[in-house]
DNA sequence: AATAAAATGTGAAAAAAATCACAAAAAATA
DNA sequence: TATTTTTTGTGATTTTTTTCACATTTTATT
């Protein structure tokens, strides 16, 4: 099925795949994806076998073949534009990270509400969130990432919507409320921690010291 | 079972009890928890039935009562001290997020091999990565942030297992290799963007116009 | 006090995901 | 060319997770 942990590992054996090819290697098995990704051998095949990528008995798969073909299917053809709403910390975080190019990414623009942010001739542009539509529609993004304070995050999504962005990577707690055919990817740094330390102390008390 | 998404909801159910409590709501219902996580009320009861959590049959849960059997599920009884890896982009942004103290998660320091980032006198103190082990050691942290390059991902890891941190947050996209008994909590932003425009080409080629 | 209404708690059922296991194909070897 | 070895591809099986559905308990109402 194409649920979302599955593309999450199609994902990953992408990467892997671009890491071998840089080491000039032309074939790749199951067993090596796997190890990369953290899966079974079985999970890779299974996985290749849902979206019909074939590769050959006993010679594996073709380094080159997989990456065109898991590019085509993760729709990486072309490059794709993101906005910033939110240039705090986070929000500059990504904005100044350079590694996302590699992956085919461009963060363009950043919004924000607060004038000191604004800084329109800046490599990636901040502007006030005003000028996001207009900006959005012109540019025809479809993606974004919502960097706001908690209380701000449901009013930058409609704004967001409202100007024909599908795709939100959302860094809030807040649980956005939108149309069915918006993706809405959530990141919740706190609960990441608290979830190590929830299995930190399972551990400690299973385990046994 | 108390795997990772299970305990991934209870920490969203706390967070949803904690705004609760702040609007002095004292009875809540399996069905408001599910709105705020976003799953079904059946799955709230299944979850609580887990872990022995009961309410009161046609009075609901008592929301003081949720949070404090939640919050000693979770280990959260006490304040837990993470230290950062990398003070780039991402581990600045973490150290200078205001946040975390709400959730009983403190930043307390940072490390790093580039000279320039050494700031022993900041609020969050920045040192050499050589200093880690005594740091860790004499603080007793058991928790660490990953925030390097990839390519230092493993060796940086290595650092902070060798000092006795139990459970990390790694940013890289690296897969980290160590003991059984560490916790490594994988954020990959790439592939997060990557899998909302896969999303959202489906839901464009199957959806619609 | 009897009845009705509302919400929990949980086994049973269903759905989803992962693993198994092995025939089939391809390559290597004899 | 025949045999052996290796690895894929996938139906069947198992495991895990979610949903269903309803008896049970509690509160409210008459
Ligand atoms: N920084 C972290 O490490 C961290 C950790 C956990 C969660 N978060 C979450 O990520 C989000 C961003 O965190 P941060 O630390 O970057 O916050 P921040 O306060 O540094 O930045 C928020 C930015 O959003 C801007 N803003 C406020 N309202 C806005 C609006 N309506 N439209 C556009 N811009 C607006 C502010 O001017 C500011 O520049 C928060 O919701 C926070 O809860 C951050
Ligand atoms: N910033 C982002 O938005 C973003 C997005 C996707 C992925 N990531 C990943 O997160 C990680 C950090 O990204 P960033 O943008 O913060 O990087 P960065 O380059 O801004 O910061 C990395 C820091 O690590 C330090 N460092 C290098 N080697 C070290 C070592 N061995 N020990 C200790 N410190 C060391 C560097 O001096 C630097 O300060 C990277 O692996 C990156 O791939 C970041």
């Amino acid at each position: 099925m194409r649920n979302r942990s599955c593309v999450m590992r199609l994902l990953r054996y992408k990467n892997a795949l671009l890491k071998l090819k840089a080491l000039n290697f032309v074939r790749v098995f199951s067993d090596n994806l796997a190890d990369a990704a953290g899966v079974t051998s079985a999970q890779v095949r299974k996985d290749f076998s849902i979206f019909g990528i074939t590769g050959n008995r006993r010679g594996g798969y073709q380094v080159g073949d997989l990456i065109e073909n898991l590019s085509h299917i993760l729709g990486k053809d072309k490059d794709y534009e993101f906005i910033v709403v939110g240039v705090g910390n986070i929000g500059k975080a990504l904005m100044r990270y350079d590694g996302f190019e590699k992956s085919g990414i461009k963060i363009s623009a950043g919004f924000d509400i607060d004038p000191t942010k604004y800084d329109p001739g800046a490599a990636v542009a901040v502007y006030d969130l005003s000028k996001l539509n207009e900006y959005v529609v012109k540019n025809k993004i479809r993606f974004g990432i919502i960097a706001v304070p908690e209380f701000a995050a449901q009013q930058a999504f409609e704004v967001m919507i409202n100007s024909g962005i599908k795709g939100v990577l959302n860094f809030t707690p807040a649980r956005l409320k939108g149309p069915e055919d918006c993706i809405i990817n959530n990141i919740n740094l706190e609960t990441e921690l608290e979830s190590i330390i929830y299995f930190v102390n399972v551990a400690d008390k299973t385990g046994g010291k």
